[in-house]
DNA sequence: AAAGCCTTCAACCGCCAGGTC
DNA sequence: AGACCTGGCGGTTGAAGGCTT
């Protein structure tokens, strides 16, 4: 604390090793927990046995010397969707958001957030919110919504690890078909999932009791309108996501569409860029899309599109600015 | 091959709350 | 009661490695 380091003489000042820890280090470190427990961090440097500070030799055992440490593990979707969902619910309450993923600390999830929201930033060319700045310590303990407030469900499709593959088929209903070199995916919310009860009381029991899960998941209603056939035979592809939902939003407005479509395109890479259609502004342009996925060609195998009717946009409504969720 | 950019992550900082004296 | 101490937490930073051009 600042309050005693000014007790500490230049001399004690300069002792305190700072910076990457040695073995050696770790290994004293570890000793002293075998010995009297993880506790007494300061009593460490004040017996002599390191030079650091017993908040250092704390972070330093709870980050990374403590055991079952998921250490150099990349976050599974699963992970990365639990995340996402108590982050809605807690907001940056870190540690408590840790204890849900064993073998995750404060400092894994805090690390992994922070990435995503600049990976966000990037994608959709807006500054990186700083969730947080010492200014803003007031506010603490306040859930602020933000672009990441948004309905769980799902995990990142732009994450670290490879959601493709470990991503629950039954979380989401997605098809994707190409339009030329731009792949646009349909989402959907997985509504067979939603009706069944031990989603619901999984998703909810993350939830404020006041929070309407339904509500916060607008296109659900909409969704539940479109003439799809066979909507609970749809395997999810890929994940619904916050960033898809957010592009989303964004792809909305066409000039945002025209802008960045082609850059967050070739960013993503083979990435299936999604285009909720429901959030083409007018019909016109519906239709136009929905021409030229039939004019179009390349629609996938997998896709469910051929059995769209052609004015399947024609019924779409246009999706709530997520600030209105 | 190399320079520049980007991402990840370990570690530090400052604030705060609770315990102790 | 209040000063001090300690541990916990969230935010920030910078080094290192990976990736792109």
């Amino acid at each position: 604390m600042a309050g005693r380091r000014e007790r500490l003489t230049c001399d004690e000042m300069g002792e305190i090793k700072k910076g990457p820890w040695k073995a050696e280090e770790d290994e004293v470190l570890i000793n002293h927990v075998k010995k009297y427990g993880p506790r007494d961090w300061s009593s460490i440097r004040s017996k002599g046995l390191l030079q650091r500070t017993g908040k250092s030799c704390r972070l330093r055992w709870v980050n990374k010397l403590r055991p079952n440490l998921k250490n150099g593990v990349k976050f599974s979707a699963e992970e990365e969707r639990i995340v996402i969902d108590l982050q809605a619910q807690f907001g940056n309450k870190w540690a408590k958001i840790a204890t849900y993923l064993p073998g995750r600390t404060d400092n894994d999830v805090k690390n992994f957030w922070s990435s995503r929201q600049k990976r966000l930033a990037r994608i959709l060319q807006t500054p990186a919110s700083s969730s947080s700045s010492s200014s803003n310590r007031s506010q603490r303990n306040k859930h602020v919504p933000a672009i990441h407030d948004v309905p769980p469900f799902e995990a990142s499709k732009f994450s670290s690890s490879s959601e493709e593959d470990s991503l629950p088929k039954s979380q989401s209903c997605l098809s994707s078909y190409t339009v030329k070199s731009l792949t646009v995916e349909m989402e959907m919310v997985p509504l067979p999932e939603l009706m069944h009860p031990n989603t619901l009381n999984y998703e909810q029991s993350f939830l404020p009791p006041e929070f309407d899960l339904i509500e916060k998941k607008p296109c659900i209603e909409t969704l539940s309108q479109l003439p799809f056939p066979q909507i609970p035979n749809f395997q999810s592809e890929f994940a619904l996501s916050l960033e898809h939902n957010e592009v989303v939003t964004r792809l909305g407005d066409p000039n945002y569409l025209e802008a960045f479509g082609s850059s967050i395109s070739s960013e993503l890479g083979n990435v299936q860029l999604p285009i909720m259609p429901t959030c083409f502004e007018s019909e016109r342009r519906s239709t136009q899309i929905a021409a030229k996925c039939e004019i179009g060609n390349p629609v996938t195998p997998d896709s469910f599109v051929d059995d769209f009717p052609i004015d399947i946009f024609d019924h779409i409504e246009p999706l709530p600015s997520p600030l209105d969720w």
